[in-house]
DNA sequence: TTTTATAACTTGACTAGTCAAATGATGATG
DNA sequence: CATCATCATTTGACTAGTCAAGTTATAAAA
């Protein structure tokens, strides 16, 4: 029974790989009393804000209830507000959060970079994104898979 | 304040990818009553079986708290037996497990590698497969960030 | 033999997420 | 106006993980 082929090393290898860097970016975050989803969630509403939870679980490819737990954690820790609006709330970044991001932002731009920048050309690293992107967008045909 | 470099935009895709292929690969492995991470777990035990639980918490790169926790499920399940031996707990696949996976494992790695296979060729699997390794054994080099 | 070390594992309190059933908000119809 | 429909959000019960403090198993020193 062989347990590989490039297919699923490779699998391997992505996980690995956004879980340990995942871990670091974490321990990179603490200066900002930041995690890496909070930071994530908090840069998709900056970009599109105002907009409803239901718009940024899409985003940021997590179910409704879990956008919603989330949200209730930035509400209580003063880094967005929620307005009900008709039937939707709508959310946007408080002053705070946007000061916070302001800082953090170009830092945590840099960290990520580095993981790529360090060990790749730009060469490579086009190259790497347009195979990702290629990948990534193939699996979100796949959402509802047949049969 | 721009919000991408090259690296940071490889990230994003990376961790969307990952995401959503997980919640893929959970949805696929509901027929053999099995999480992703559980597979996972219990490949690496079949690998190298019998072994300790800091050993496997390092081969899934887990905290010794989270290996812990997930042998506790395992083992309600009956997939595993762990028994004291000298400090240290040695950890194996019941025949359950086994007979599990024997059906399950071809599955699994057909289903990653459609994930690649599907939109690259053998070439360009390759190259996905060479840049990743070197990003992630870079990233492992991080683990004690200077300062 | 009681104390002292130490390595391996567990546990409490927490974040982050899933699914599916329940609740809220609003509008429309009998 | 009451009920029905519908879309958006919340919630209960769960998996999966983190960190740091607490246990347990074993060996060696006092």
């Amino acid at each position: 029974m062989r347990n590989n082929t490039m297919g699923s090393l490779i699998w391997l290898r992505l996980m690995r790989f956004t879980n340990q860097s995942n871990q670091l970016s974490n321990d990179f975050l603490k200066r900002f009393d930041l995690t890496t989803a909070q930071f994530d969630v908090l840069m998709q509403i900056r970009i599109y804000q105002p907009l409803t939870q239901m718009e940024l679980a899409e985003k940021v490819t997590v179910t409704q209830g879990g956008i919603s737990r989330m949200l209730v954690r930035l509400e209580k820790e003063g880094y967005i507000i929620r307005k009900q609006d008709w039937k939707t709330k709508t959310i946007s970044l408080t002053e705070k959060a946007e000061s916070i991001l302001e800082q953090a932002m170009p830092e945590q731009l840099a960290f990520q970079s580095s993981f790529f920048d360090d060990v790749l050309n730009e060469e490579e690293q086009k190259t790497l994104y347009t195979l990702m992107t290629r990948v990534h967008k193939h699996s979100q045909k796949k959402e509802l898979p047949p049969e």
